[in-house]
DNA sequence: TGAAATGTTGGGGCG
DNA sequence: ACGCCCCAACATTTC
Protein backbone atom coordinates (compact mmCIF):
# COMPACT_ATOMS: atom_id res chain seq x y z
CA UNK A 1 0.00 0.00 0.00
CA UNK A 2 1.31 3.23 -1.49
CA UNK A 3 1.12 6.13 1.45
CA UNK A 4 -0.67 7.73 -1.17
CA UNK A 5 -3.35 5.27 -1.06
CA UNK A 6 -7.17 6.38 -1.18
CA UNK A 7 -9.41 7.10 1.86
CA UNK A 8 -12.91 5.94 1.94
CA UNK A 9 -15.33 8.19 3.55
CA UNK A 10 -18.49 6.63 4.21
CA UNK A 11 -21.24 8.86 4.67
CA UNK A 12 -24.19 7.66 6.66
CA UNK A 13 -25.85 10.98 8.30
CA UNK A 14 -23.92 13.57 7.68
CA UNK A 15 -24.73 14.51 4.22
CA UNK A 16 -23.17 17.54 3.98
CA UNK A 17 -20.13 19.30 3.02
CA UNK A 18 -19.48 21.69 5.93
CA UNK A 19 -18.46 20.67 9.00
CA UNK A 20 -18.00 17.76 8.70
CA UNK A 21 -15.15 16.06 10.45
CA UNK A 22 -14.69 12.45 8.47
CA UNK A 23 -14.60 13.88 5.85
CA UNK A 24 -12.63 17.48 6.74
CA UNK A 25 -10.33 14.90 7.94
CA UNK A 26 -9.71 12.87 5.23
CA UNK A 27 -9.06 15.97 2.63
CA UNK A 28 -6.15 16.91 4.91
CA UNK A 29 -4.49 13.83 4.20
CA UNK A 30 -3.92 14.82 0.26
CA UNK A 31 -4.58 11.29 -0.76
CA UNK A 32 -7.40 10.16 -3.15
CA UNK A 33 -10.71 10.18 -1.68
CA UNK A 34 -14.00 7.26 -2.12
CA UNK A 35 -17.08 9.25 -1.17
CA UNK A 36 -18.96 6.05 -0.41
CA UNK A 37 -22.71 5.75 0.56
CA UNK A 38 -23.89 2.04 1.35
CA UNK A 39 -27.65 1.51 1.48
CA UNK A 40 -27.30 -0.99 4.39
CA UNK A 41 -30.08 -3.52 3.26
CA UNK A 42 -29.32 -6.24 5.67
CA UNK A 43 -31.89 -7.23 8.33
CA UNK A 44 -31.78 -4.81 10.82
CA UNK A 45 -34.64 -3.44 13.19
CA UNK A 46 -35.96 0.49 12.32
CA UNK A 47 -35.05 0.77 8.84
CA UNK A 48 -35.62 3.51 7.28
CA UNK A 49 -38.99 3.15 5.63
CA UNK A 50 -41.76 5.50 3.64
CA UNK A 51 -41.18 9.13 4.18
CA UNK A 52 -37.80 9.53 5.77
CA UNK A 53 -36.37 7.19 3.14
CA UNK A 54 -37.95 9.51 0.65
CA UNK A 55 -35.88 11.86 2.33
CA UNK A 56 -32.89 10.06 1.83
CA UNK A 57 -33.18 9.61 -1.79
CA UNK A 58 -33.76 13.65 -2.42
CA UNK A 59 -30.97 14.01 0.33
CA UNK A 60 -28.42 12.24 -1.67
CA UNK A 61 -29.33 13.19 -4.79
CA UNK A 62 -28.90 17.04 -3.66
CA UNK A 63 -25.30 15.90 -2.17
CA UNK A 64 -24.31 14.15 -5.21
CA UNK A 65 -24.99 17.00 -7.72
CA UNK A 66 -23.47 19.62 -4.69
CA UNK A 67 -20.46 17.56 -4.30
CA UNK A 68 -20.13 17.02 -8.19
CA UNK A 69 -20.37 20.85 -8.80
CA UNK A 70 -17.66 21.47 -5.80
CA UNK A 71 -15.05 18.61 -6.60
CA UNK A 72 -16.23 16.92 -9.00
CA UNK A 73 -16.44 14.15 -7.36
CA UNK A 74 -19.44 11.69 -6.80
CA UNK A 75 -20.78 9.68 -4.55
CA UNK A 76 -19.66 5.80 -4.95
CA UNK A 77 -23.59 4.56 -4.57
CA UNK A 78 -23.93 0.31 -3.02
CA UNK A 79 -26.41 -1.55 -1.65
CA UNK A 80 -26.06 -4.76 0.13
CA UNK A 81 -23.86 -5.67 3.88
CA UNK A 82 -21.63 -3.01 4.86
CA UNK A 83 -18.78 -4.88 5.77
CA UNK A 84 -18.89 -6.69 2.88
CA UNK A 85 -18.91 -4.02 0.57
CA UNK A 86 -16.33 -2.37 2.31
CA UNK A 87 -14.05 -4.91 2.49
CA UNK A 88 -14.25 -5.74 -1.91
CA UNK A 89 -13.52 -1.88 -2.01
CA UNK A 90 -10.73 -1.66 -0.35
CA UNK A 91 -9.05 -4.74 -1.83
CA UNK A 92 -10.26 -3.34 -5.25
CA UNK A 93 -8.85 0.11 -4.87
CA UNK A 94 -5.98 -0.42 -2.39
CA UNK A 95 -7.66 1.72 0.08
CA UNK A 96 -5.63 3.08 3.46
CA UNK A 97 -8.23 3.33 5.74
CA UNK A 98 -11.63 4.41 6.02
CA UNK A 99 -13.60 7.37 7.95
CA UNK A 100 -16.67 8.22 9.30
CA UNK A 101 -18.77 9.53 11.72
CA UNK A 102 -20.64 8.26 14.08
CA UNK A 103 -24.29 7.00 14.22
CA UNK A 104 -25.75 5.73 17.86
CA UNK A 105 -28.54 3.56 17.10
CA UNK A 106 -27.84 0.15 18.46
CA UNK A 107 -28.03 -1.50 15.12
CA UNK A 108 -25.27 0.83 13.92
CA UNK A 109 -22.91 0.46 16.77
CA UNK A 110 -22.86 -2.90 16.97
CA UNK A 111 -22.16 -2.73 13.04
CA UNK A 112 -19.60 -0.45 12.94
CA UNK A 113 -16.98 -1.87 16.40
CA UNK A 114 -17.29 -5.29 13.85
CA UNK A 115 -16.02 -3.19 10.94
CA UNK A 116 -13.70 -1.04 12.80
CA UNK A 117 -12.38 -4.42 14.52
CA UNK A 118 -11.81 -6.02 11.34
CA UNK A 119 -10.76 -3.66 9.00
CA UNK A 120 -8.24 -2.58 12.07
CA UNK A 121 -6.79 -6.23 11.72
CA UNK A 122 -6.31 -5.59 8.57
CA UNK A 123 -3.40 -3.38 8.85
CA UNK A 124 -5.80 -0.61 7.84
CA UNK A 125 -7.01 2.63 9.76
CA UNK A 126 -10.65 2.44 10.76
CA UNK A 127 -11.31 6.46 12.33
CA UNK A 128 -14.64 7.45 13.57
CA UNK A 129 -15.45 11.16 14.45
CA UNK A 130 -18.45 13.28 16.12
CA UNK A 131 -20.30 14.92 13.38
CA UNK A 132 -23.87 14.28 14.76
CA UNK A 133 -23.72 16.15 18.22
CA UNK A 134 -22.33 18.92 19.89
CA UNK A 135 -21.00 15.98 22.97
CA UNK A 136 -20.64 12.51 22.82
CA UNK A 137 -23.17 11.05 25.07
CA UNK A 138 -19.99 9.47 26.98
CA UNK A 139 -18.89 12.97 27.57
CA UNK A 140 -21.90 14.70 29.08
CA UNK A 141 -22.13 12.37 32.48
CA UNK A 142 -23.49 13.56 35.89
CA UNK A 143 -20.82 14.42 39.24
CA UNK A 144 -21.01 10.63 39.71
CA UNK A 145 -20.06 9.55 36.49
CA UNK A 146 -23.50 8.24 35.61
CA UNK A 147 -25.55 9.00 32.53
CA UNK A 148 -28.33 11.83 33.58
CA UNK A 149 -31.57 10.59 33.32
CA UNK A 150 -32.91 14.51 33.58
CA UNK A 151 -33.46 16.47 30.98
CA UNK A 152 -32.73 19.82 33.22
CA UNK A 153 -29.21 19.11 34.59
CA UNK A 154 -28.53 17.45 31.21
CA UNK A 155 -29.05 21.12 29.88
CA UNK A 156 -27.54 22.70 32.61
CA UNK A 157 -24.58 20.39 32.12
CA UNK A 158 -24.41 21.13 28.63
CA UNK A 159 -24.40 24.90 28.61
CA UNK A 160 -21.52 24.90 30.39
CA UNK A 161 -19.64 22.99 27.98
CA UNK A 162 -17.45 24.42 25.08
CA UNK A 163 -18.72 23.66 21.68
CA UNK A 164 -15.94 23.12 19.03
CA UNK A 165 -15.53 25.78 16.54
CA UNK A 166 -17.27 24.60 12.82
CA UNK A 167 -14.93 22.84 10.27
CA UNK A 168 -14.18 24.25 7.02
CA UNK A 169 -15.45 23.38 4.03
CA UNK A 170 -12.96 20.47 2.68
CA UNK A 171 -10.17 21.60 -0.04
CA UNK A 172 -10.38 20.35 -3.24
CA UNK A 173 -9.08 16.59 -3.26
CA UNK A 174 -9.00 13.38 -6.10
CA UNK A 175 -12.11 11.96 -6.33
CA UNK A 176 -12.49 8.45 -7.28
CA UNK A 177 -15.34 7.03 -7.92
CA UNK A 178 -15.32 2.80 -9.09
CA UNK A 179 -16.98 2.18 -11.73
CA UNK A 180 -19.62 -0.25 -10.81
CA UNK A 181 -21.47 2.49 -8.82
CA UNK A 182 -25.22 2.24 -8.87
CA UNK A 183 -27.26 5.29 -9.36
CA UNK A 184 -28.93 7.04 -6.33
CA UNK A 185 -31.91 6.28 -8.18
CA UNK A 186 -32.07 2.69 -8.81
CA UNK A 187 -31.16 2.41 -4.95
CA UNK A 188 -33.77 4.05 -3.90
CA UNK A 189 -36.77 4.37 -6.47
CA UNK A 190 -39.54 6.46 -6.08
CA UNK A 191 -42.37 5.21 -4.26
CA UNK A 192 -44.95 3.75 -6.13
CA UNK A 193 -47.93 5.64 -4.97
CA UNK A 194 -47.59 9.30 -5.24
CA UNK A 195 -47.71 10.63 -1.61
CA UNK A 196 -44.54 11.97 -1.80
CA UNK A 197 -45.81 14.77 -4.25
CA UNK A 198 -47.29 16.87 -1.57
CA UNK A 199 -44.22 16.57 0.22
CA UNK A 200 -41.52 17.49 -2.53
CA UNK A 201 -44.09 21.06 -2.08
CA UNK A 202 -42.92 21.28 1.70
CA UNK A 203 -39.88 20.62 1.51
CA UNK A 204 -35.87 21.17 -0.17
CA UNK A 205 -34.01 18.17 1.18
CA UNK A 206 -30.49 18.86 1.00
CA UNK A 207 -27.79 21.12 2.96
CA UNK A 208 -28.83 24.13 0.94
CA UNK A 209 -32.67 23.95 2.07
CA UNK A 210 -31.31 22.93 5.94
CA UNK A 211 -29.07 26.62 5.54
CA UNK A 212 -31.96 28.10 4.34
CA UNK A 213 -34.76 26.90 6.99
CA UNK A 214 -31.47 27.82 9.61
CA UNK A 215 -31.38 31.48 8.13
CA UNK A 216 -35.23 32.04 7.58
CA UNK A 217 -36.05 30.96 11.24
CA UNK A 218 -33.41 32.86 13.08
CA UNK A 219 -34.15 36.15 10.74
CA UNK A 220 -37.51 35.70 11.35
CA UNK A 221 -39.21 33.76 13.50
CA UNK A 222 -36.65 33.54 16.39
CA UNK A 223 -38.31 36.67 18.56
CA UNK A 224 -41.35 35.38 20.54
CA UNK A 225 -40.23 31.49 19.99
CA UNK A 226 -41.08 30.81 23.19
CA UNK A 227 -44.70 31.50 22.70
CA UNK A 228 -45.61 30.92 19.00
CA UNK A 229 -43.72 27.89 18.96
CA UNK A 230 -46.64 26.57 20.20
CA UNK A 231 -49.07 27.36 17.55
CA UNK A 232 -49.75 24.79 14.67
CA UNK A 233 -51.34 27.48 12.82
CA UNK A 234 -48.31 29.97 12.25
CA UNK A 235 -44.89 28.38 10.79
CA UNK A 236 -43.29 29.43 13.73
CA UNK A 237 -41.01 26.43 14.40
CA UNK A 238 -37.22 25.99 13.20
CA UNK A 239 -38.26 23.02 10.84
CA UNK A 240 -35.23 21.62 10.90
CA UNK A 241 -35.59 18.19 11.91
CA UNK A 242 -35.33 16.37 9.06
CA UNK A 243 -32.55 17.79 7.20
CA UNK A 244 -30.86 17.24 10.90
CA UNK A 245 -31.83 13.64 10.96
CA UNK A 246 -29.52 13.13 7.62
CA UNK A 247 -26.88 15.36 8.97
CA UNK A 248 -27.40 17.88 6.06
CA UNK A 249 -26.79 20.69 9.26
CA UNK A 250 -24.89 19.84 12.42
CA UNK A 251 -25.87 20.64 15.96
CA UNK A 252 -22.87 22.41 16.27
CA UNK A 253 -23.23 24.76 12.92
CA UNK A 254 -26.92 25.31 14.56
CA UNK A 255 -25.44 26.26 17.83
CA UNK A 256 -23.22 29.05 16.96
CA UNK A 257 -25.52 30.36 14.50
CA UNK A 258 -27.97 31.22 17.18
CA UNK A 259 -25.24 32.05 19.60
CA UNK A 260 -23.71 34.72 17.73
CA UNK A 261 -27.59 36.37 18.09
CA UNK A 262 -27.89 38.85 21.04
CA UNK A 263 -31.49 40.11 21.26
CA UNK A 264 -34.33 37.82 22.01
CA UNK A 265 -31.93 35.76 24.06
CA UNK A 266 -34.87 33.96 26.33
CA UNK A 267 -36.20 32.41 22.91
CA UNK A 268 -32.65 31.75 21.78
CA UNK A 269 -32.37 29.43 24.87
CA UNK A 270 -35.59 28.18 24.72
CA UNK A 271 -34.81 27.25 20.83
CA UNK A 272 -31.35 26.10 21.96
CA UNK A 273 -33.19 23.55 24.52
CA UNK A 274 -35.82 21.82 21.94
CA UNK A 275 -31.54 21.03 20.38
CA UNK A 276 -30.84 19.86 23.83
CA UNK A 277 -33.73 17.56 23.75
CA UNK A 278 -32.65 15.73 20.73
CA UNK A 279 -28.78 15.29 22.53
CA UNK A 280 -30.74 14.32 25.82
CA UNK A 281 -32.69 11.84 23.78
CA UNK A 282 -29.36 10.49 21.72
CA UNK A 283 -27.82 10.65 25.30
CA UNK A 284 -30.86 8.14 26.59
CA UNK A 285 -30.54 5.86 23.47
CA UNK A 286 -26.83 5.83 23.58
CA UNK A 287 -26.70 4.46 27.68
CA UNK A 288 -30.37 2.56 27.34
CA UNK A 289 -30.43 0.92 24.31
CA UNK A 290 -33.63 -1.04 24.89
CA UNK A 291 -35.39 2.83 24.70
CA UNK A 292 -36.99 1.87 21.13
CA UNK A 293 -38.80 -1.05 22.62
CA UNK A 294 -39.23 -1.31 26.22
CA UNK A 295 -40.50 0.96 28.92
CA UNK A 296 -37.51 3.24 30.59
CA UNK A 297 -39.32 2.52 33.51
CA UNK A 298 -39.77 -1.36 34.28
CA UNK A 299 -43.23 -0.85 35.96
CA UNK A 300 -44.64 0.09 32.86
CA UNK A 301 -44.47 -3.37 31.33
CA UNK A 302 -46.99 -4.06 33.64
CA UNK A 303 -49.90 -1.53 31.36
CA UNK A 304 -52.93 -2.78 31.12
CA UNK A 305 -53.21 -1.43 27.45
CA UNK A 306 -56.05 -1.93 25.23
CA UNK A 307 -55.01 -2.98 22.00
CA UNK A 308 -57.67 -2.36 19.24
CA UNK A 309 -57.26 -2.42 15.79
CA UNK A 310 -59.78 -0.26 15.10
CA UNK A 311 -58.70 2.41 17.66
CA UNK A 312 -55.33 2.29 16.02
CA UNK A 313 -56.51 2.46 12.09
CA UNK A 314 -59.05 5.65 12.84
CA UNK A 315 -56.12 7.56 14.71
CA UNK A 316 -53.21 6.79 12.17
CA UNK A 317 -56.55 7.60 9.41
CA UNK A 318 -57.76 10.76 11.22
CA UNK A 319 -60.63 10.30 12.25
CA UNK A 320 -60.77 9.78 15.79
CA UNK A 321 -63.51 12.91 15.79
CA UNK A 322 -61.23 14.85 17.88
CA UNK A 323 -60.92 17.72 15.61
CA UNK A 324 -57.12 18.89 16.76
CA UNK A 325 -55.79 15.32 16.87
CA UNK A 326 -57.22 14.22 13.42
CA UNK A 327 -55.91 17.54 11.93
CA UNK A 328 -52.82 16.56 13.17
CA UNK A 329 -52.66 13.13 12.30
CA UNK A 330 -53.73 13.98 8.54
CA UNK A 331 -51.06 16.79 8.49
CA UNK A 332 -48.32 14.16 9.00
CA UNK A 333 -49.67 11.74 6.20
CA UNK A 334 -49.57 14.46 3.79
CA UNK A 335 -46.71 16.37 4.15
CA UNK A 336 -44.73 13.61 6.55
CA UNK A 337 -44.34 16.35 9.13
CA UNK A 338 -45.99 17.49 12.21
CA UNK A 339 -46.11 20.40 14.78
CA UNK A 340 -44.86 19.76 18.00
CA UNK A 341 -47.56 20.18 20.10
CA UNK A 342 -49.96 18.68 18.22
CA UNK A 343 -47.60 15.27 18.25
CA UNK A 344 -47.77 15.91 22.02
CA UNK A 345 -51.72 15.79 21.88
CA UNK A 346 -52.27 12.94 19.17
CA UNK A 347 -49.43 10.83 21.10
CA UNK A 348 -51.28 11.41 24.32
CA UNK A 349 -54.64 11.06 22.70
CA UNK A 350 -53.58 7.57 21.25
CA UNK A 351 -51.90 6.39 24.72
CA UNK A 352 -53.92 8.08 27.41
CA UNK A 353 -57.79 8.49 25.41
CA UNK A 354 -57.53 4.81 23.33
CA UNK A 355 -55.21 3.01 25.75
CA UNK A 356 -52.73 1.85 23.09
CA UNK A 357 -49.50 1.21 23.21
CA UNK A 358 -47.08 3.77 22.75
CA UNK A 359 -44.88 1.36 20.51
CA UNK A 360 -48.02 1.45 17.71
CA UNK A 361 -47.48 4.90 17.73
CA UNK A 362 -43.68 5.14 17.82
CA UNK A 363 -44.25 2.75 14.96
CA UNK A 364 -46.45 4.83 12.99
CA UNK A 365 -44.47 7.59 13.20
CA UNK A 366 -41.54 6.29 12.24
CA UNK A 367 -43.08 5.09 9.02
CA UNK A 368 -44.71 8.42 8.30
CA UNK A 369 -42.23 10.90 9.54
CA UNK A 370 -39.57 12.89 7.11
CA UNK A 371 -37.44 13.11 10.31
CA UNK A 372 -38.08 9.87 11.76
CA UNK A 373 -35.09 9.69 14.55
CA UNK A 374 -34.72 6.48 16.66
CA UNK A 375 -33.47 8.13 19.57
CA UNK A 376 -35.44 11.38 19.26
CA UNK A 377 -38.76 8.73 18.34
CA UNK A 378 -38.61 6.86 20.63
CA UNK A 379 -37.34 9.19 23.81
CA UNK A 380 -40.34 11.16 22.97
CA UNK A 381 -42.97 8.59 22.69
CA UNK A 382 -41.64 7.29 26.28
CA UNK A 383 -41.74 10.90 27.61
CA UNK A 384 -45.23 11.20 26.69
CA UNK A 385 -46.51 7.77 27.98
CA UNK A 386 -44.98 8.42 31.31
CA UNK A 387 -42.81 5.83 31.28
CA UNK A 388 -39.52 7.59 29.94
CA UNK A 389 -36.81 9.33 31.82
CA UNK A 390 -37.85 13.07 33.42
CA UNK A 391 -41.13 11.97 31.85
CA UNK A 392 -44.31 13.88 31.87
CA UNK A 393 -46.15 12.37 34.60
CA UNK A 394 -48.81 9.86 33.72
CA UNK A 395 -51.56 11.55 35.43
CA UNK A 396 -51.03 14.91 32.97
CA UNK A 397 -53.48 14.38 29.96
CA UNK A 398 -54.27 16.32 27.36
CA UNK A 399 -58.06 17.44 27.15
CA UNK A 400 -57.78 17.54 22.77
CA UNK A 401 -60.89 20.30 23.15
CA UNK A 402 -58.65 22.58 25.41
CA UNK A 403 -55.29 22.25 23.76
CA UNK A 404 -57.39 23.17 19.97
CA UNK A 405 -58.71 26.40 21.91
CA UNK A 406 -55.85 27.14 23.43
CA UNK A 407 -52.96 26.63 20.58
CA UNK A 408 -55.94 27.18 17.40
CA UNK A 409 -58.06 29.69 18.51
CA UNK A 410 -58.82 30.84 15.44
CA UNK A 411 -59.40 27.53 14.25
CA UNK A 412 -57.16 27.90 10.96
CA UNK A 413 -55.34 24.71 11.10
CA UNK A 414 -58.35 22.20 12.21
CA UNK A 415 -59.87 24.59 8.76
CA UNK A 416 -56.87 23.41 6.82
CA UNK A 417 -56.48 20.06 7.64
CA UNK A 418 -60.23 19.10 8.16
CA UNK A 419 -62.04 20.81 5.68
CA UNK A 420 -65.35 19.53 6.04
CA UNK A 421 -65.40 21.12 9.66
CA UNK A 422 -64.55 24.37 7.87
CA UNK A 423 -68.05 25.93 8.06
CA UNK A 424 -68.25 25.21 11.77
CA UNK A 425 -68.19 28.28 14.22
CA UNK A 426 -64.82 28.98 16.07
CA UNK A 427 -67.18 27.92 19.22
CA UNK A 428 -67.96 24.49 18.33
CA UNK A 429 -64.87 23.77 16.16
CA UNK A 430 -62.80 21.65 18.62
CA UNK A 431 -65.74 19.97 19.92
CA UNK A 432 -68.02 19.76 17.00
CA UNK A 433 -70.81 17.18 19.19
CA UNK A 434 -71.49 20.16 21.39
CA UNK A 435 -73.44 21.63 18.64
CA UNK A 436 -76.67 21.84 18.10
CA UNK A 437 -78.79 20.45 14.75
CA UNK A 438 -79.11 23.89 13.78
CA UNK A 439 -75.68 25.18 13.19
CA UNK A 440 -74.33 21.55 12.09
CA UNK A 441 -76.94 21.51 9.87
CA UNK A 442 -76.04 24.88 8.57
CA UNK A 443 -72.11 24.16 8.45
CA UNK A 444 -72.96 21.44 6.25
CA UNK A 445 -71.67 18.44 9.35
CA UNK A 446 -73.37 15.64 9.62
CA UNK A 447 -72.00 13.88 12.54
CA UNK A 448 -71.11 9.90 11.46
CA UNK A 449 -71.22 10.69 8.12
CA UNK A 450 -68.97 13.53 7.26
CA UNK A 451 -67.07 13.77 10.39
CA UNK A 452 -67.10 10.65 12.73
CA UNK A 453 -68.72 10.76 16.26
CA UNK A 454 -66.07 10.75 19.05
CA UNK A 455 -64.63 7.78 19.21
CA UNK A 456 -64.49 8.03 22.99
CA UNK A 457 -65.74 10.22 25.69
CA UNK A 458 -63.23 12.64 27.54
CA UNK A 459 -63.93 12.25 31.01
CA UNK A 460 -64.89 8.66 30.75
CA UNK A 461 -61.84 7.99 28.54
CA UNK A 462 -59.72 10.27 30.89
CA UNK A 463 -61.24 8.36 34.08
CA UNK A 464 -59.90 4.99 32.36
CA UNK A 465 -56.41 6.14 31.67
CA UNK A 466 -56.18 7.58 35.42
CA UNK A 467 -57.34 3.78 36.63
CA UNK A 468 -55.08 2.06 34.58
CA UNK A 469 -52.28 4.23 35.69
CA UNK A 470 -53.38 3.03 38.97
CA UNK A 471 -53.05 -0.88 38.27
CA UNK A 472 -49.49 -0.47 37.54
CA UNK A 473 -48.71 1.47 40.90
CA UNK A 474 -50.28 -0.61 42.92
CA UNK A 475 -48.02 -3.53 40.86
CA UNK A 476 -45.43 -1.26 41.55
CA UNK A 477 -46.40 -1.04 45.56
CA UNK A 478 -47.02 -4.98 45.81
CA UNK A 479 -43.36 -5.65 44.79
C1' DT B 1 -44.22 20.96 27.74
C1' DG B 2 -52.21 19.82 32.10
C1' DA B 3 -56.68 19.50 33.74
C1' DA B 4 -60.09 18.84 37.10
C1' DA B 5 -61.46 19.13 41.74
C1' DT B 6 -61.41 21.57 45.72
C1' DG B 7 -60.55 25.64 48.56
C1' DT B 8 -60.55 30.69 49.37
C1' DT B 9 -61.79 35.35 48.76
C1' DG B 10 -64.42 39.30 47.95
C1' DG B 11 -67.92 42.06 45.53
C1' DG B 12 -72.62 42.68 44.97
C1' DG B 13 -77.62 41.49 45.22
C1' DC B 14 -81.08 41.08 48.39
C1' DG B 15 -84.07 40.55 52.39
C1' DA C 1 -76.64 48.81 58.05
C1' DC C 2 -76.12 44.07 58.32
C1' DG C 3 -75.85 39.23 57.43
C1' DC C 4 -76.46 35.86 54.12
C1' DC C 5 -75.91 33.78 49.84
C1' DC C 6 -74.23 33.39 45.20
C1' DC C 7 -70.64 32.96 42.30
C1' DA C 8 -66.84 34.75 39.64
C1' DA C 9 -62.02 34.85 40.05
C1' DC C 10 -58.11 33.15 41.66
C1' DA C 11 -55.17 29.76 44.35
C1' DT C 12 -54.12 25.19 45.83
C1' DT C 13 -54.35 20.37 45.68
C1' DT C 14 -54.98 16.13 43.45
C1' DC C 15 -54.92 12.94 39.74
Amino acid sequence: MSHNAPIVVWFRQNLRMHDNPSFHAASLLKVPLILLYIDDDSPQPWRHTGASRWWLRMSLLDFNAQLLSKYDAQLHIAQGEPLKIIKALIAKTHAQGIYWDRCYEPYAIARDTQIKAEITAMGLEAKSFNGALLKEPWETLNKSQQPFKVFTPFWRNLQKMIMRDILPLPKAFKGQTPKNSLTIEECIPLPSNPWYKTMEQTWTPGEKGAKNNLARFLKNTLKDYKVLRNRPDFVHTSRLSPHLHLGEISPVQIWHAAMSIDEHRNDRDCFLSELAWREFSYHLLYHFPFLPSAPFKPAFGAFPWKKNKKHLTHWQQGQTGYPIVDAGMRELWHTGWMHNRIRMVVASFLIKHLLQPWQDGEAWFWDTLVDADLASNAASWQWVAGCGADAAPYFRIFNPVLQGEKFDPNGDYVRKWVPELAKLPNKYLHAPWEASIEVLSAAEVRLGKTYPHPQVVHAKAREGALAAYQEIRTKTNEE
